[in-house]
RNA sequence: GUCCCCAUCGUCUAGAGGCCUAGGACACUGCCCUUUCACGGCGGCGACAGGGGUUCGAAUCCCCUUGGGGACGCCA
């Protein structure tokens, strides 16, 4: 058998964390068992759909790399069938018609909370002819569900639920203006589209069972069902906007890489063994829903950090430059020329190192590409005090007599220079680092003024002088 | 309120009755390396929520308590 799983988000907003990765096991699990990964969008309210959410769902998959195979499926335009379904329910007798306003129901479940029971759909139209119908009003459909005994899912995460029918009511199937509901929507889908495996969160459970009433109303076989844990926020409390609910562009933004992210949302309520740092192909491999733990996540952003700390360190340096090039531009307000571009690449190991996001990388970065007059921070400035000008006076007449320019030739020559006068290497490559950079933090200084090029080193120094004497 | 789920270091987790004086990773921290900051290397701190059982033996099985979370719409 053929595994088929989906990912089915509602486009009511960005594609947030959570969703990213129930999309990704969705992903991996289907990889892994050679299987097909669906893509449908749930737009049947429409009032809260919108297309602009469909696009940033759209988008967030595919920076995440996970790509879905066929069409992207819209839920709403298969209203017909929906209804269709729920016709044939309603001439089988598994489901009714109601006549319920809103306004009574609403008065139903107030009275009802009022002796403290639980609030429900009584089923007082679930005997009733249709000859008894108001005038005037739509009718919506329910399932007839079963009263008695209970509802039993075997699930692949939660292992066997159960939950006595007499807690469940008879769902809406059907809206008034004849649209269907979400319930029907997902089963009917999830039949037609022949998924095998719904891979979803823990705040589906309880939906679960309503759909598993209509599977068997309609005779059909459930699917495998594996509800995911929740992924909590720091504090254990739901995600919410403070701390993590974001979306993928977010991140994107932030300055993590897609693996990155795959590989941190994998391990969050995942595991294989010790495994740490997984590669897509391992997860491809060893991705199983065993792993899967029962209990929810809280999302770590210092985890985070640390993993695209070392994504950034293994990634390719032209990739690199490419992907901070963006962020340069747009703080400098102008183009990076193809010498720049390279400048950036061929510095990308030493700054790679220092970073833990594309941001640290773009501000190690800046220096390579900044404009003279340099700004100099405040710990630059008290480096450069008098005596240190006057040791860097004499590095640039040293310096300058330097046949090649390289990082050990210049460091061989200030090494040189400071044990002809008596001083400490760093007396010298301080004051060097913070008129060639502006700060007191960089990649090794003599790494830096090679890549910068004599001149441009030579009058960064000069500079410093003019500025500081 | 009713129903359902969950419970190992601060966090993510390993652990499927003896291999556990509980392992790894992140964070924190000490030392080393070192021209700065990082990287890296070697250490340290740090957990089986509580109480009852079952068993020769329990982090692992059962029950209760407590604590979290989720679901109860003509939303998805």
């Amino acid at each position: 058998m053929q595994v088929v799983t989906r990912f089915a988000p509602s486009p009511t907003g960005f594609l947030h964390i959570g969703g990213a990765r129930t999309a990704l096991f969705n992903w991996l699990f289907a990889r892994h068992h050679g299987g097909r990964f669906h893509l449908r969008i749930e737009d049947t309210d429409r009032a809260r759909s919108s297309d602009a959410a469909v696009v940033a769902i759209l988008d967030g998959l595919s920076w995440m790399g996970l790509a879905w195979d066929g069409d992207v499926i819209s839920q709403f335009e298969r209203r017909s069938r929906h209804a269709e379904i729920a016709d044939a329910m309603v001439a089988a007798g598994q489901a009714y018609h109601c006549y319920c306003s809103p306004d009574e129901l609403a008065l139903m479940r107030e009275s009802q909370k009022a002796a403290g029971q639980t609030m429900r759909y009584d089923g007082r139209w679930r005997e009733r002819s249709t000859a008894e119908a108001p005038a005037g009003v739509m009718p919506v459909v329910r399932l007839r569900a079963p009263r008695d005994g209970e509802t039993v899912i075997l699930d692949r995460v939660q292992g066997e639920v159960r939950v006595r029918n007499d807690q469940l009511d008879d769902m809406v199937l059907l809206r008034g203006d004849g649209t269907p509901t979400y319930m029907l929507s997902v089963v009917v889908d999830d039949h037609d589209m022949g998924i095998t495996h719904i891979i979803r969160g823990d705040d589906h459970l309880t939906n679960a069972f309503r759909q598993v009433q209509i599977y068997r109303a309609m005779g059909w076989e459930p699917p495998e069902f594996a509800h995911i844990p929740l992924i909590h926020g720091a504090d254990g409390a739901k995600l919410s906007k403070r701390h993590g609910a974001l979306g993928a562009e977010a991140y994107r933004e932030l300055g993590y890489l897609p693996e990155s992210m795959r590989n941190y949302l994998l391990r969050l309520g995942w595991g294989h063994g010790d495994a740490e740092i997984i590669s897509d192909a391992e997860a491809v491999a060893w991705f199983t829903l065993e792993g899967v733990g029962r209990s929810a996540a809280r999302f770590d952003l210092a985890k985070l950090d640390s993993l695209n700390a070392l994504y950034l360190r293994r990634a390719d340096d032209a990739r690199l430059s490419d992907l901070i090039a963006p962020r340069l531009e747009s703080e400098l307000g102008r183009c990076l020329g193809p010498d720049q571009r390279d400048l950036l690449r061929r510095a990308m190991p030493g700054l790679k190192v220092r970073a833990k996001t594309l941001v640290d990388l773009a501000v190690g970065a800046k220096v390579y590409v900044a404009s003279r007059p340099l700004a100099f921070d405040a710990k630059a400035a008290e480096v450069l005090d008098a005596a240190a000008l006057d040791r860097l006076r004499a590095l640039i007449d040293h310096l300058l007599g330097l046949k090649t320019w390289h990082a050990d030739t210049i460091e061989a020559g200030t090494r040189a220079l400071s044990d002809q006068l008596g001083l400490k290497l760093g007396q010298l490559a301080q004051p060097l680092r913070a008129a060639l950079t502006g700060g007191t933090v960089s990649p090794p200084i003599f790494e830096v003024a090679a890549l910068l090029g004599k001149d441009e080193s030579i009058a960064r120094l000069r500079e410093a002088q003019a500025v500081f004497s």
